[in-house]
DNA sequence: AATGAATGAGCTTTCATTCAT
DNA sequence: TATGAATGAAAGCTCATTCAT
C-alpha cells in the first residue's frame, strides 16, 4: 500500500500535507453543499473530515484561505476534466464541442452538491475579488476554449455571419444555466434535457459540423 | 426647526408600515449587493436605511424572513416588469419574446447590484427550502411564458422539430448565465452584447418570426 | 349600569386611574403566575390586559414601579383578608387562629397562581430591597398577629414554657412552607392536609383550646 | 514567569471539564445570591469565575442549562450533606431527626446566599417544569427520610394518633418556611432560634424521643 | 388618557482563531 | 503534526422606555 511505504519511507507521517489539504478541501465541498456558505463553521468541517478543530488554521492558516483553495481547487478539477475530455474525443471541433456540452453535464461535473458549491461561490463573488477573479478566470479559459473551436469551424467556411466568441459566450451562459434549473428544479431538468439543449443550440448554429444527438 | 428635523430622521409614525417593510426590504438588497449574503448584518441593513437595529425584528421579526421577503420582492418586481414588458410590446409572439429579452437586459433588471443579489440567493438556495422554492417559481412563471410564445410561433408552422418548453428552457438558462458573465467578466460582457446573443439564439431558431437585431 | 353612570358623570372617562392601575397590576399577576418572573414583559402584561404597550409608563412610569405595587397590592389584599377573617371568626383565641389557618388555606389565598407570584417575589427579594422590605413587612404583620392571639391564650395559664414569637415563627413558616408544597408537589399535598397540619401543630402546642379538626 | 502567571490566569488546559463545570457552577450560585435570577448574565457568571464569554456555551450549551446543572449541583450536595448527617448521628431516629435539623440550620446549609438561590429556583419553578421537578424531588427525598425515621418513632409505641407523613411534611415546610424568614427578616430569625422552634415541634410531636434542646 | 411605532442598550449565543499540551 | 479548551469580538434578537399622534 502507497501508505504502508510511506510510513516504511518516512517512519512517523501517515499522510503528508497535500493530502491533509485535500480531505479538508473535499469536507469544504461537502459541507458548503450541505450547508451553504453562510452556515458551514470550522467545525463543521473538520468534524466532516474527522480531524480536530484547530488543523484548519495548521494547513491554511485562515477560513478565507481555505475557502480560495476550495474554489482554486474546484477550477482546477474542472480544467483537467476538460483537457481530458478534449484529449479523449475526437480531434475535430465539432466532436470536441460535443466532448465539452457531455463533460458538463456528466454525473461527475453536473453533480447537484458541486453545482451548488459553484453557486455559493458565486453568490459571493461580487463582494469577494478573489472569488471574482478565479471565477472569471475559469469562465475564460472556457469560453476561450470553445471560441477557438468554433473559429475552426467557421474557418472551415459556411458560417461568415457568426461570430464564434458569441457563440462561446452564449453556450457557456447556456451551460451555466442549465446547471441553476439542475439545482433548482430537479423535477423539470436533467442531465440528459440539458445536455440536448446545448447541443441544439450548437447543431442550429453550425448545422453542417454538429448534429443536435 | 430641530425638533422637524429630528423628526424627519427618525421617522417617527410617519410613514406606513408598508413604507417601512420596502425600506428594509430595499437596504437589504443594497446591503447584499455591496457586502454579499454573509457579510451583511442587521445593524448593515437598517443603518443602510438610516433606522434604528431593533425595527427589523418589529417589522420581519427575523433576518431570515426579512430575506424570504426581499426575495419576494425582487421576484414580484420581476414578474411585474414582465407583464409590463408583454403589455407593452406588439401583440406578436416573436415581438414579445424580443420584449422579454429586451427586458432581462434593459438598465433596471440586468443592474449588476440585483444580479448579484440574485446570485446570493441561488447561492443559499440549495440549503433553504424557502429560497429555493421562490426561486423555481420564478424561473418556472419565466419558463412558461416563454413556451407560450414559442409554441404560438411553433403553431404557425415551419419548426415542427422545435420543442417550445426546449427553448424555453434554453434561453432562460441563456439569460441566467449570461447575468453571471455581467457580474463577473463586466469587461468582456455587457448588455448589448448579451442581449445580441440571446436574440441570435432566437432569431436562428425561428428565422422566420425573430431577426437577430 | 355603572359605567353608563359614570359617562354620564364624568362625559368622557370610561375608568379611573385606580381602576386601571387594578387592571394592570391583576393582568401582572396572571403573567407572573404564568411565565414566572424572568418571562414577564411589558407587552405580556398589557396584552393581558387588552390594553396598548405605552399605558403601563403612564400609570406606573416604570415596570419595577409596577412590580412593587403589584407585591403591594398582594400584601394588601392579604392583610384585609386577615382582619375579615378575624372578624368573621368568634371573639375567642383559638377561633381566631383557626380562622387564619383556614384563610391561608383556603382557595383564594391558596392559589397556586397567587402561591406562585409570592415566590416570584421571594425569589428576587435577596437582591431588591423594597420587595424584601414589603415582604418582611406582610411577614411581621402576620406574625405579630398570630404571636398577640398565643399569647391570649398563654395568658389563659397552663401554658408558661411555650413562648408565643416562637410558635408565631413556626406556624407562619409552616403555611409559607406548605405553600410550597401546594406550588410543587400538588399531587402529594391539597388545600385539606396542610390546613390539618397546621392545626395539629397548634392542637398539640395549646390542647386545651384548639381541636386538631 | 509571566507566561506562567498568565497561563494559571486564563486556565487555558490546566484543568479538567468537570473542575470547570464546578467552577462555573460556583460563580453561578455566588451570582445568582447577589443579583437574583433576573439580573444573572453570562457576563457576570463569567467575569465572577474568572473566565471567558463564551466558556458557559462550551461546557453546559445555554444558560439555561447551566441554571439546570446548578440547581442539580445544590439539590445532591444538600442530598450528600443529609446522608453524611444521618451517618455521623447515632442509630436512634430522634438522634437522627435531631441530625437533620441541625444540618439544616448549619452554617453551611442555612447560608443566607445559599438560601436566596433556592428561593430564586423556586421563583422560577412554576413555568420551568425542569426546575419543578428537581426541587419536587429535593422536597420528597427529604420528605420520605423523615416520614421513615418518624414511622420508627411511631412503631416503638405510643403515637398511635400521629401520622408520619404529615410530620414530615410540617417538618419538612417548618424547615423551608424558617429559611424564608432567616432570609428576609434576619434581624428577627436566627440559625438557632429556628432550629429551636424545629426541634421544639419534633418534641411536642414525639415527648418521649426528643428533647426540645 | 391612550396608542404603538420606534429606539438602542444589553442580552445570549456563535464561532474563527489561538496556543499549551 | 495535531489537538481541542479557551478566548472574545461580533452577531441576532429582546424589550423597557419614549414620544408623535
Amino acid at each position: 500500500m502507497a501508505t504502508a511505504v510511506r510510513n516504511i519511507a518516512n517512519g512517523r507521517r501517515r499522510v503528508t500535507k497535500e493530502m491533509r489539504r485535500h480531505q479538508l478541501i473535499r469536507a469544504t465541498i461537502k459541507c458548503v453543499a450541505k450547508r451553504g456558505f453562510a452556515e458551514t463553521t470550522m467545525a463543521d468541517v473538520t468534524q466532516e473530515a474527522g480531524l480536530s478543530l484547530g488543523i484548519v488554521n495548521l494547513h491554511f492558516q485562515s477560513k478565507d484561505k481555505l475557502f480560495i483553495e476550495t474554489l482554486r481547487y474546484l477550477s482546477e478539477e474542472y480544467e483537467v476534466a476538460c483537457q481530458a475530455a478534449m484529449a479523449k474525443a475526437g480531434p475535430s471541433p465539432g466532436e470536441r464541442l460535443a466532448a465539452l456540452v457531455a463533460l458538463d453535464f456528466s454525473p461527475r461535473v453536473a453533480d447537484r452538491r458541486k453545482i451548488a458549491v459553484w453557486f455559493a461561490f458565486w453568490g459571493e463573488a461580487k463582494s469577494r475579488p478573489t472569488y471574482m477573479q478565479l471565477c472569471a478566470e475559469k469562465d475564460r479559459r472556457y469560453e476561450d476554449t470553445v471560441a477557438r473551436l468554433c473559429q475552426e469551424i467557421i474557418d472551415d467556411g459556411g458560417y461568415e455571419h457568426v461570430r464564434a466568441p458569441d457563440i462561446a459566450n452564449g453556450l457557456s451562459a447556456m451551460v451555466n444555466g442549465l446547471w441553476l434549473d439542475l439545482l433548482m428544479t430537479p423535477d423539470d431538468m436533467d442531465r440528459a434535457k440539458a445536455t440536448s439543449i446545448c447541443r441544439s443550440y450548437l447543431a442550429q448554429t453550425f448545422p453542417g459540423h454538429i448534429s443536435p444527438t
